[in-house]
RNA sequence: GGGGCCGUCGUUCAGCUAGGUUUAGGACGCCAGAUUGUCAAUCUGGAGGUCGCGGGUUCAAAUCCCGUCGGCCCCGCCA
């Protein structure tokens, strides 16, 4: 083998990386590259941690040794990029490093060549010191040489990895969907992309590919699958950004069994394979009516129990209005039982109060249940303590009872963000626990008061259940959906149905949406002409990758897994995106922009 | 659109709610020197700050007030 030393600004080929070399190398002649980690300098004798995406290795450069590649290093700074050849040896007896993989040898320098040298960082790279995100996310590559975001990394790739190779184990294909797409109504605000080709046109990136998986079925593809990236103009949450990617999958002639099934063992194999996690087989399953009453939301953390518990037979015969006219005018009353917070002191108890107002409850009743079954509270005269226990078996002296008297969707809402808000505040989360569950049997359609219509609950192409079709016209609300979502630790991990494959009643759905013929044939023309033209049976799930990341990688965030993220207002700080764009490209684009920027003036000013 | 927390040398954090003792301090990093077995190396010395920005109160503001910008969490929005 001809080794070429001529190449510009060439490198000798590394032999090995940074963190494989062990007692099996010694004696062996070895080329090394990387990043100076750090630097020891004892005056006679320097070591240099020397990194790469594998791991560290420690170079001695020896001035008894090699005084000019010792004299050398004493240039040599935290993350100057080198390359080194050397000897490696076993460690003196004693000064062995058991927290390093290659803790045994190190490497005695005989060549030592400055790639490039670094001003000194923004920041540390070291895990355990802490950093602002704003300053990790300008210097994005220097926090990716920590390992901790490298692993996560990795953890990515294996993760898209592996569902590649199971599903095409399964016979699907992977399918690319277009970017520059067709607006949809509905569902989240669109980004969109003016077309200079057509004047006064836009193009829309996708909210997910849906559209395209139907008709990709169609075609008689069978099975498809795409880690897809999705767009969707929405302000951003810690599990939620501008762009996402989903592992979104379809399939014909199958029916909702067969997707739960398929998706749970991917599911499972994904957790076996990158960290060894055993998921329960099968996955629990509820229907959407039984967890929203008992965890008031349809993603509830099951890492802790804390149920709502029904007070509504007990408020209906209670002397207490509120409880009473809730139950009167087609209302509930539920509430929670904590344990042992008869001690809570009153500005705690006030602060929940706020809290349950926040979340939009007229207020919060609570009732601390004291010695014997007495109670102590501000309602206690209007409530009957034999009848509350009857109501309350589980409940014991020392708890302190949480009661929402409401709407029933203001009731859920309220102590389903109150039972998350006490699991955080009173530890109850075992965070070693793993919680998947199947949210089966939504409700086909909500009323939505504002606009006075029905909306769908999933999307306008769910299928509803067969049994319930002719209920589609009389008793619209009674309509339950195929469709179905997987919720992981109080993560709705995704979601899909079994989509509809007939014009008719395809068309009967939109009517019901209140989607116009014209509209409808205008936006999804396309669709409803090729379920005339032999579709078959067919339906699928997207789950969020992001967020099955930052799950198994017990990350804060899923910035943290997303390798570019953008910033709360969608803004990248590396590159400063978005950015203004020239007088020209907008003319060429056919657009103006509206937006005169303001002074910053006082409010009362404006 | 709304609510909350945060912003102090390159980094991280203290000081702020008792306005003056601060010439704004510690640790890490950086620079120079010493140092032959360290791995958070050590020792000596040194440099380094528009206290996010603007305005106000005051004899005096990092500290109090108002506004604003930015980051994060949440509501709305979003599946």
């Amino acid at each position: 083998m001809i080794t070429h030393v001529s190449r510009f600004g060439g490198t000798v080929p590394r032999t090995h990386r940074c963190g494989e070399l062990g007692r099996d190398h010694i004696d062996q002649t070895v080329n090394l590259t990387g990043w100076v980690h750090g630097r020891r300098d004892h005056g006679g004798i320097i070591f240099i941690d020397l990194r790469d995406r594998q791991g560290i290795t420690q170079i001695v450069f020896d001035s008894e040794e090699d005084g000019s590649c010792h004299q050398q290093a004493d240039q040599l700074r935290h993350e100057y990029v080198i390359e080194i050849a050397g000897r490696v040896t076993l460690r003196p007896e004693g000064s062995e490093n058991p927290h390093l993989a290659t803790g045994e040898i190190e490497v005695r320098a005989t060549t030592l060549r400055i790639l490039n040298e670094s001003k000194p960082l923004p920041f540390s790279i070291e895990d355990d010191v802490h950093t602002s995100e704003p300053l990790r996310l300008k210097y994005r590559y220097l926090d990716f040489r920590r390992p901790r975001m490298n692993k996560l990394l990795e953890l990515r790739h294996q993760i898209s990895f592996q569902v590649r190779t199971f599903l095409h184990h399964r016979d699907f294909l992977e399918i690319e969907t277009p970017i520059l797409t067709k607006s949809t109504p509905e569902g989240a605000r669109d980004y969109l992309v003016p077309s200079r080709v057509n004047p006064g046109e836009f193009f829309a990136l996708p909210q997910s590919p849906q559209l395209f998986k139907q008709i990709l079925m169609v075609g008689g593809t069978d099975r498809y699958f795409q880690m897809a990236r999705c767009f969707r103009d929405e302000d951003l949450r810690l599990d939620r950004q501008p762009e996402f990617t989903q592992i979104d999958l379809e399939m014909s002639f199958i029916d909702r069994e067969e997707v739960l099934d398929l998706t749970e063992q991917m599911i499972r194999e994904v957790f076996q394979e990158t960290k060894g996690i055993d998921l329960p087989d099968p996955f629990p399953r509820y229907t959407y009516h039984e967890i929203v009453s008992r965890y008031g939301t349809d993603k509830p953390d099951l890492r802790f129990d804390l149920p709502l518990e029904d007070l509504s037979t007990f408020a209906r015969s209670s002397d207490f209005k509120v409880f009473r006219h809730a139950m009167e005018s087609d209302g509930l009353v539920k509430g929670l039982v904590v344990k042992g917070g008869a001690e809570f002191a009153r500005n705690r108890i006030d602060n929940l109060v706020e809290e349950a107002k926040s979340y939009g409850a007229k207020g919060l009743a609570w009732v601390k249940i004291i010695d014997d079954w007495k109670l102590d509270s501000v309602i206690a005269k209007f409530l009957n303590p034999i009848e509350l226990q009857r109501a309350l078996p589980q409940a014991q002296p020392g708890d302190l009872l949480l009661c929402v008297a409401d709407k029933p969707s203001v009731v859920h809402n309220v102590l389903g963000r109150l039972r998350l808000h006490l699991g955080t505040e009173l530890n109850l989360i075992n965070f070693d626990r793993w919680e998947p569950l199947w949210v089966v049997d939504f409700p086909m359609f909500e009323y939505d008061h504002e606009s006075k219509r029905y909306v769908a609950l999933h999307h306008p192409f769910t299928s509803p259940a067969p049994q319930d079709i002719p209920f589609l016209d009389s008793e619209p609300l009674k309509v339950q959906a195929q469709a179905y979502d997987l919720v992981l630790n109080g993560f709705e991990l995704g979601g899909g149905s079994i989509r509809i494959h007939s014009a008719a009643l395809q068309q009967q759905v939109f009517d019901l949406l209140g989607i116009q013929k014209e509209e409808a044939s205008k936006k999804f023309g396309f669709l409803l002409e090729a379920l005339e033209l032999g579709a078959p049976p067919h339906g699928g799930i997207a789950l969020g990758l992001d967020r099955l990341i930052m799950l198994i990688g017990k990350t804060e965030s899923i910035r943290d897994v997303i390798p570019f993220p953008k910033t709360q207002k969608a803004q990248c700080l590396m590159t400063e995106a978005p950015s203004n764009v020239s007088h020209d490209q907008l003319k060429e684009l056919h657009i103006r922009s509206t937006w005169t920027p303001t002074e910053n003036k006082p409010k009362d000013e404006l």
